[in-house]
DNA sequence: ACAATATCAGTATTATAATATCGATATAGA
DNA sequence: TCTATATCGATATTATAATACTGATATTGT
């Protein structure tokens, strides 16, 4: 919904790249050293020609015909373009169950995520202490992210709050905002808005399943 | 990744459909009987063809010139094609933090989604109650599915143990997966897979990241 | 009653992503 | 050493989604 910002890589290619990290961190494992676009796309299913314009658009070393690509300098290079190795500070508002398994889930921290601070509105919240992470009232957002130079936000708040905390999170100068809440969110053109809609999925598998029941195929 | 399935609507348009829900709600909570596509594009920053189409799409009342669609028709044929009247049952594989989230989620239940039973493999969790559902051992996946019919299947167990889950739920005769683990999983055409992966959101959040701090815009 | 116009539905066009094709080349095996 | 081939990169084609355009129509205001 927000897509005026010249980027390299696309955003489907992106998308697959956790997926070709994660293949080749077993290839690494079973001491492969070399792999091809073609295995990569059996493996996960994809298309031979994507498999190696997505690794062509990471720019990693070049592909050897018969050989293919170095496993350990394909993975390097993706993971430096994910920003696996520097942390990216974030602030996460509205710390219900959501936000906590977010927090308690350390894998984020492997995929460059670091969360600093926990916002609520919820007096009972505020001044707990989830995972480490200290639960702030959220009248403080916009100057403790400025302060701290934070560049995510993530939202987990209801609908109805998001828009408002959206807004703070803008006014404290962050570049991104990973939302969790289910509606459309108002940005500045230069400020990404990455929705993580489960309801949307959601819709897809519904959406699946009512097909899937009137034309049974096994 | 599975496309094969024929269906009315596309993946893109469902997606959208829970923005259109929410916007849709809110103007029925103000009374406004109306609404034309290109409100709603404007509100949630889409082109107005696209709606059209979109609200075509799920054909539930033409729209008429200068007036628009019916709010409340056109909420209810959403909900109706998105399923949020009768619900799928579902069970949850992987009881730690995510799952724990995604149970208390009480909304979920309002998109059609009612989680039933939840497994793992930890004996430590197996016979606890979270949120009223218990915790029932892994080897019991296939047995309970086929059992009760469940047609749903969510996986939040690690990647490494993604791909095993996902045959006992096929075997147990499943049809749709919701996998939140980072891996790409291999069933039968006929099963759909919704990934819902934070890895790939992360992915596209750090590399805007990336771009927006070497070319500052504000 | 009639003109002006917002909006519609349908069709055409454009943009973007996915896939197919093809000549080149490095390796493996005869 | 030479031949067969897997794989490469590059380019062409196709598929899909997004957007622009056009004529029709219902409402609103004069």
């Amino acid at each position: 919904m927000n897509e005026n910002i010249k980027q390299a890589v696309t955003t489907q290619a992106l998308h697959r790249m956790p997926y070709y990290i994660q293949q080749l961190r077993v290839l690494q494992e079973q001491k492969t050293e070399t792999v091809s676009a073609p295995k990569i796309a059996e493996l996960l299913n994809l298309n031979e020609v994507q498999v190696r314009k997505d690794f062509a658009a990471v720019y990693s070393t070049k592909g050897k015909p018969k050989m293919g690509f170095l496993v350990t300098e394909l993975l390097a290079s993706m993971e430096e373009l994910l920003g696996y190795n520097n942390a990216n500070e974030a602030v996460i508002v509205g710390a219900g169950s959501l936000a906590q398994a977010i927090m308690a889930h350390e894998g984020f921290q492997d995929y460059g995520l670091k969360i600093v601070a926990a916002f609520d509105v919820n007096t009972e919240r505020i001044g707990s202490d989830i995972n480490g992470i200290k639960v702030l009232p959220a009248d403080k957002i916009s100057n403790l992210c400025r302060r701290m130079k934070i560049h995510i936000g993530i939202i987990t708040v209801p609908a109805v709050q998001a828009q408002v905390v959206c807004d703070q999170l803008v006014a404290g100068g962050i570049l991104a905002v990973w939302n969790f809440a289910p509606v459309h969110l108002s940005v500045p053109d230069h400020i990404l808005v990455q929705n993580e809609n489960l309801a949307a999925s959601l819709a897809v598998l519904s959406n699946h399943l009512k097909h899937a029941m009137i034309t049974p195929e096994f």
